[in-house]
DNA sequence: TTAATTACTGTATATAATTACAGTATAATA
DNA sequence: TATTATACTGTAATTATATACAGTAATTAA
């Protein structure tokens, strides 16, 4: 999809508080009057630029008959249940459902939600298939509770030593001991901070 | 506000949807070809009993200008961080702030949240300045996680037996011991059962 | 028992809104 | 260098929409 033009998302910006204020879009005379334009077909310019870029639909003969189009974060946050040996953690065949979560719940930004198995961090209050919200970009911290691939497993675990040449993980269930890597021989990356979580008891 | 009628709830209903899908509201025409009305003058009358009950508002002079009314569950969950001696717990001066978390999130149906002071849950996962989700209306169950208020204090503990003449609430650390109440002699009250948790990690 | 509410049909109309057509001007792309 | 995209003004027509008015009929509340 190509990027909008500065006046594009102006118009995209207004649509959308639009509905967000008052539960409808705006009409061209609206846009119009509210950006400067002196016709509406300024606005109605803008909507056919927009709708040919992909984020909005219009529907032809509809009073604001303007339909945002969903872009990825709007979709949902993907659950990862089990992940599938080889690729990327967020391909399509790992994602388990989306759920909508909004910013306030977890004000972090969750790329993902990773369902927790097993037990081993059952002593951070991290329980069998609670949800972990996690975050991609968040820099990865000793102390910080981190999602790290080994080989092709992936792991939630605290982190407590990151250096070059060894990196400690550890399990916070004292049935466990810690995971002792050395990354430049074997194949370690992290996928993500721990910011958030999620349960639900049945 | 008194209740709506059938048709009422199905007129409300359907805008409700038609929000949901296509971001705007229906037209009376719409309304009126969705339900069977040979008149748009029957939706428009819907729509006016509807206005007046309160749970929409109409914008005069505007197509499709139907604004749902925000009812109580749409106006954000209540967090409840302290709660004063005496009046009930979803009082005004108890509620920290409102979130807005989806049906989807925590589909249990939560009530309000109880933010978690202390650690006597840890050994269940619930640790301090948690979010707990509680539901009022769920059966109070031996085995249940539930938030009781004992005198003034509200605590969340789990329930280990419950007859008429012995309560006993269990802390989830082996720090604490059990709480043994008898109930016909002391004040003892189940404000609901946890259902759902939410953590951030800062 | 009278008025108000609910639940519609049927017609009509003013106006709200989309949308086509005709332009102008500048910047970006092939 | 020609074409397409951006960013508008200005006018106008068709159609979409709200909404008033006139009814009918059954039910409910004062």
């Amino acid at each position: 999809m190509k990027d909008l033009t500065i006046r594009q998302r102006e118009v995209l910006d207004l649509i959308k508080n639009n509905v967000r204020n008052y539960g409808f879009p705006p009409t061209r005379a609206e846009i119009s009057k509210e950006l400067g334009f002196k016709s509406p077909n300024a606005a109605e310019s803008h909507l056919r630029a927009l709708e040919k870029k992909g984020v909005i639909s219009i529907q032809a003969g509809s009073s604001r008959g303007i339909i945002l189009n969903l872009n990825n974060g709007d979709l949902g946050i993907p659950i990862i249940g089990l992940v599938a040996a080889g690729g990327p953690i967020l391909a399509q065949e790992n994602i388990e459902k989306r759920i909508s979560v909004s910013q306030e719940t977890h004000p972090k930004g969750i790329d993902f939600y990773l369902r927790v198995k097993g037990d081993s961090m059952i002593e951070a209050g991290i329980l069998e298939d609670d949800l972990i919200g996690v975050n991609k970009d968040t820099e990865i911290r000793v102390g910080s509770i981190v999602i790290a691939r080994i080989h092709d497993e992936v792991t939630v675990k605290t982190l407590k030593k990151l250096s070059t040449d060894k990196v400690i993980l550890k399990p916070e269930n004292s049935k466990y001991s810690n995971i002792e890597i050395n990354p430049t021989r074997e194949d370690l990356s992290f996928e993500g901070t721990c910011v958030g979580l999620l349960r639900n008891y049945s």
